[in-house]
DNA sequence: CAAGCCACATACGTAGCGTATGTGAGATTT
DNA sequence: AAATCTCACATACGCTACGTATGTGGCTTG
């Protein structure tokens, strides 16, 4: 038992983070409590000022966790895709869809930034936007794309598919708008084609 | 005197929402004090919780103030412009370059969102983003634009332009990315178009 | 096996929100 | 015009919850 120590850290931060996600996710970070929480995950506030410093630590961390998820999920579905140029728009498109997610929603897309300010400057660097950089880059080299700044148009990309996914959440019939903003997205990302796609 | 009550209400109103204003936009929804904020204004948390209700309530009628002061003058510059396309580019335009001041994204990006909800749930009904709607329909209308969801694009050209001025606002150099966040929005607008142009 | 360390628990201070109640200056009534 | 009423705001209180300071039991190391 040369580990024991450092293994059951490993599992009480995950507990944390996992009580974390679930608190804040259906209360909200203001919402949520750090005594319930702590306590769902059979510990004590100790634990996780000790382990995350503060309120704050443990949103980063929970947000990291979901980050990571939501970017191999969407860089899946880009490598599904016949070329590059498909695969930003399949990315894109599982953005809208997986921020449909309340979980997503919630934690990422409205206290996440709130909180711990714009995503570029997150500890976890943002992998969704880092992910998206890179295909942009590619399709530039390619020069499938007029010559735009990569860093840009991952941004307006990516913020372009979030907001279309906050609104289509927010209203009534959800399944009905998803389809007109998937469209609408695919429309304005073309606008950043060198040339004119039917 | 037949109104003298009233006016002391508006007045007392006024002075609430400068106050917090100031407050909002210094230390952020969470950080900021009830107490400091209603004593700056000359009152106390009575006034306030009689006024607006609670909290959220004040921070409603902020981001309504500050979010009709950017749908006007966006409006403004989108009727400098020549014809009703490059109006919406004009538009686009102006809300990247006002979401740069802090107050606007600290207030109306940041805190808004996170503790009011989706913007179009908003009381206020986020002038912004109706103005934007209103603009893309008439575009509609004249067949300039393909056939998209008149909602969808404007919630998609508005998150593209409110991201991006995040984007730009957090950067090391705001001055020399600004540009670049321009030029790429006007792309990407421009795949809304019916017909390419140059 | 003994001494030390460290991850976590416990206990405390404090700030700040919301509510319940009080009050005095205008508005209303006769 | 005087008395009463109304209501916008002040005052006082309770409660929740964050962060910190201190304690401790079990692993770790020599």
């Amino acid at each position: 038992m040369a580990k024991r120590r450092q293994e059951m850290m490993e599992e009480n931060r995950a507990k944390l983070i996992a009580a974390a996600r679930k608190a804040f996710a259906d209360k909200g970070f203001a919402g949520a409590s750090m005594d319930e929480l702590t306590a769902d995950a059979g510990l004590t506030r100790g634990a996780l000022y000790h382990n995350f410093g503060d309120k704050r630590g443990l949103l980063a961390a929970v947000v990291n966790q979901i980050d990571g998820e939501m970017a191999s999920r969407a860089k899946e579905f880009g490598a599904r895709a016949e070329d590059d140029w498909q695969g930003l728009l399949a990315e894109g498109t599982a953005y809208i869809e997986m921020a449909l997610d309340p979980e997503v929603q919630r934690v990422v897309l409205l206290d996440g930034p709130a909180v711990l300010g714009d995503p570029s400057t997150w500890p976890s660097q943002n992998s969704c936007l880092h992910a998206t950089r890179l295909t942009v880059e590619r399709l530039l080299e390619s020069e499938v794309l007029k010559p735009v700044d990569p860093e840009a148009a991952a941004r307006l990309l990516s913020g372009a598919a979030l907001n279309a996914a906050l609104w289509v959440a927010a209203s009534d019939d959800p399944e009905e708008v998803l389809p007109k903003a998937i469209d609408a997205f695919r429309a304005m990302a073309s606008g950043l084609l060198a040339v004119t796609e039917p």
